[in-house]
DNA sequence: CTAGTTGCAAAGAGTTTGCATGGCG
DNA sequence: CGCCATGCAAACTCTTTGCAACTAG
């Protein structure tokens, strides 16, 4: 699956949240939303962290904290499928895009080569604002 | 100063923290790593946050958590100073770098061009590996 | 059947807030 | 002198953990 070892076990809980993430990938989300949101299959807040600890390890869900912030907000990001893509999330809406993969390759080999650093494309994400709420 | 306002009094313990974090700007600190750090000032802990706290609004200091983990750091981080650069976290050993000039502006003209993205200077960190943790 | 997962409740961290005291300007 | 910042302790919120019951495989 990813990067890491997803649990054994897919109990229905388990499944309604992956899936629940899945379907808001652009999207991020607290513990406690996520709890909120899946209230109706009945899933406890701490199986709710618990989930979102492994699917982190197995590389399916990030987490993160806004500007200016200190709470900590999840997100459905495939490793894999976004091994060669990297986020652009805005600032004012929350939501996150796919940057232009052309883009995104230059921009890799820009910082490569000028500083010798190689991006974790499994969590690279730039802030700014989107189209829209510009 | 900043984008927003610095607190109006300069008291001993806001002098040390700032020149710390000033003085480690490739490092992130916890709120306790920070306390802990200028024990010898006797800063309260709840003092540091309140000056972590305005210094964010100041744009002096930025908060982040690294990949794996839920803990909040803080780091030196002057709006005002890089507003024309994009830094680079190293997620093995914590250390800030900044991206090269002319590679962080041939990106941000990329990412504007096909996407349409205005990237927030002031927060623009991509994480991987540096040069000697690779 | 067995090991992994769940819910609940309690414990732990990290962060914020109220208030009296003290210091900067 | 007045306002702001500090320290301390209490209050909160978020997250983690222990445990008995349950369930996927």
């Amino acid at each position: 699956m990813g990067a890491g070892e997803l649990a054994r076990y897919l109990t229905e809980q388990r499944k309604e949240l992956i899936s629940f993430l899945r379907s808001h990938p652009d999207r991020q989300f607290s513990a406690k939303q996520v709890a909120e949101s899946l209230e109706e299959s009945g899933i406890s807040l701490s199986a709710v962290y618990r989930n979102l600890e492994s699917l982190e390890e197995a590389g399916l869900v990030s987490c993160f904290i806004k500007e200016g912030s200190r709470e900590v907000f999840y997100q459905y990001m495939d490793a894999d499928a976004c091994k060669n893509c990297i986020h652009l999330t805005c600032t004012k809406c929350g939501r996150t895009f796919h940057m232009d993969a052309a883009a995104a390759e230059q921009m890799l080999d820009a910082v490569s080569k000028a500083d010798g650093f190689e991006v974790s494309k499994t969590r690279t994400v730039l802030y700014g604002l989107c189209k829209n709420c510009k």
